[in-house]
DNA sequence: CATGAATGAGGTTTCATTCAT
DNA sequence: TATGAATGAAACCTCATTCAT
């Protein structure tokens, strides 16, 4: 159910083609500086719109900011997507399909770095509706982490007392990433980070001989 | 080096409650509105000063910034001492040693939950400096894990490639517990959040027989 | 090198407008009341602005009193420019020359009295980067005025000591008319002033028979 | 008729030893800050008192205006008792009588340049009653200027149109030593002015042969 | 006689949104 | 459909003065 944005055109595909380059100058903005410390008039000048034809397009500054949180959802909701047709049926091996999705996730989560960062910084100041929006796309994530868990040990693969929290931590984990640059930038890439939090992972669940 | 904050009185002792004072109902608004939305009208009228008096010990908003994070650092800089003093030592083997240590850093940071939150949610917005002053404690945590985590290497009880991640997930897996209340809330307690990580990390650093 | 001042508008021809009304309205204001007792908001109430729009033209209060003096300082550097193109050369004899200089000089300065009162009673509070500003135009005045004198020294009609003393005695006293108008005004027409104050000057440097 | 300036005290010796403590830290501020920008905890704090005490002594921050100008001018009070006592009759030749006179005033008035200079700057934002106040003494200097110009002018030694005007100027140019220190500072030293002033104006009075 | 803690009205500046052209 | 000039509420901080002790 997206957001109900008030817009004085009626031609729909122009309303839509304007609103992606509001929203992808808006990201860029909101990112670098904030949202409350980005102007309207910013975003305007750095979509080459007045302040009067972005208005047009868009009911309020918290419109814009509806709509880059749900443009950087898509790639979370591309991983889903695919893990769900891929990796949740019975034809992989648990370990392997929880490696494989983990990778995914980390790799999409790396994608829309700037995002996620932005989330966690300004997502206090989220009214409770984008906040919920925001946690929907996650909370899908982690069900299907957990679901691969689940599954992994009713294998036997895995030995995990509690399943939420190890897929809370995965999840977690990704975003520090992005999150936490100013530890990991000058100390690893972004492949050794993969690698070592996948091999922790899995040797903190894996059922012992 | 604690900042220099401005004051119109000389009476050391009344500045110091005060100040104490308008920290802790700062604080507490500043986390649940965000510094930006809490006015210092407000401070004022939550602990009971005009803002005539509240200006005699304080010489900006910003300051009062300052204060809260000195504040709220105050416990984790115990557990820096207390951990140096008890656990850095060769007397406690060393996965004792680590299990409570960061049973205590748990502990700690749950105590300052709020705190740690709201710089999760703030620090983007703070200047250099402040944000220095958070990181640099947090980082003495990081460190003094990375010694923990060394020592049982030598020592051949764990098992690590990389110890800077594991020190980092250590300390923000305790986070995410004040961080991310809204998933853990109604599914755990903190104590078996603390002991369930305590287990998954062990697991995951552990030397195999 | 005009100060820069922040405007939000891209209209230079409107942004000139404008701030030609601001300034006019804020010179009143400021001579009237005195800079720090006229409030920005009178200033825009007399100029029929909003304070928002106000602030569209011109980025603080401090411009306002830069443009206020840069205005008024505009008649003075007609001055100069027309005496260094008239009364420079040596066409003209020294004492004509100076006559005519001096006689402009006080009608230019009588043009913007209230400007140069204002600088008298004003100038100790400007930052050090104005009061060189306003400094600036006046000392090329006591220039003009050196060159010609020397110019008579050299001819053998006047005999001076210290040129740069009756130089700043000529500005000071141009001055006055617009600073000590309280004395002057039920006294004397701006005339009389002027074609006295040049009689005792020639007397007091003419060379003796 | 002083201003009436409220006490608390009824100790008359204590109110005046306070009150001369008072003006002459207050002195110093104004004159170094302003008036405006010199806070009456600064002066209580210059002189040694609490606030509280100050405001036994004074009525309010304007009083200790009228305490500062009404000190400075006691040096001025004098120069005219001096001269009426000695330079007024006829037992000295007009012309030796102004130029100890002028000198005298120059002299006077440089020991007191600084409440000078901070008249010039702040008596715009004096009260009607201040302002007049600060000119009467001026005006009495002035006018004892003119009874010596007079004199000349019916012995025949000076020849003058417009006697004010003349007066007038002495008075100004003594103030300009203060006024425009930034201009003289370097150039001169105080006796050079003092006697090239006086010289420039016998010359502009004399009668000629 | 002395103290200094408390008060609170008042001025500058920001920036999302509207609406006439 | 596009423009951008105009609006004005809202928030920080200052500092003279009072009054209880």
């Amino acid at each position: 159910m997206p957001r109900k944005i008030r817009s004085f055109s009626s031609n729909q595909k122009l309303i839509a083609v304007r609103r992606k380059q509001i929203a992808k100058s808006a990201a860029k903005l909101f990112v670098k500086q904030g949202y409350d410390k980005t102007w309207v008039r910013e975003i305007g000048a750095a979509c080459g719109m007045s302040m009067g034809t972005l208005y047009h397009y868009v009911g309020s500054k918290k419109d814009i900011l509806y709509m880059v949180i749900d443009q950087g959802m898509i790639p979370l909701q591309g991983f889903i997507d695919k893990v769900t047709a891929n990796y949740l049926g019975d034809s992989i091996s648990p370990a392997k399909a929880l490696e494989s999705t983990v990778k995914l996730l980390y790799q999409t989560i790396e994608q829309i770095e700037d995002i996620i960062a932005f989330i966690y910084f300004e997502s206090k100041h989220f009214e409770k509706d984008l906040a919920k929006r925001a946690g929907q796309t996650e909370m899908q994530c982690i069900d299907i982490l957990e679901q691969l868990l689940a599954r992994g040990c009713k294998t036997g693969e895995f030995k995990i007392v509690e399943i939420p929290i190890v897929a809370h931590n995965i999840v977690v984990l990704a975003h520090m990433w992005s999150v936490r640059k100013w530890f990991f930038k000058n100390r690893y890439t972004f492949d050794v980070y993969l690698k070592e939090q996948i091999r922790l992972l899995i040797k903190s669940i894996k059922a012992e001989a």
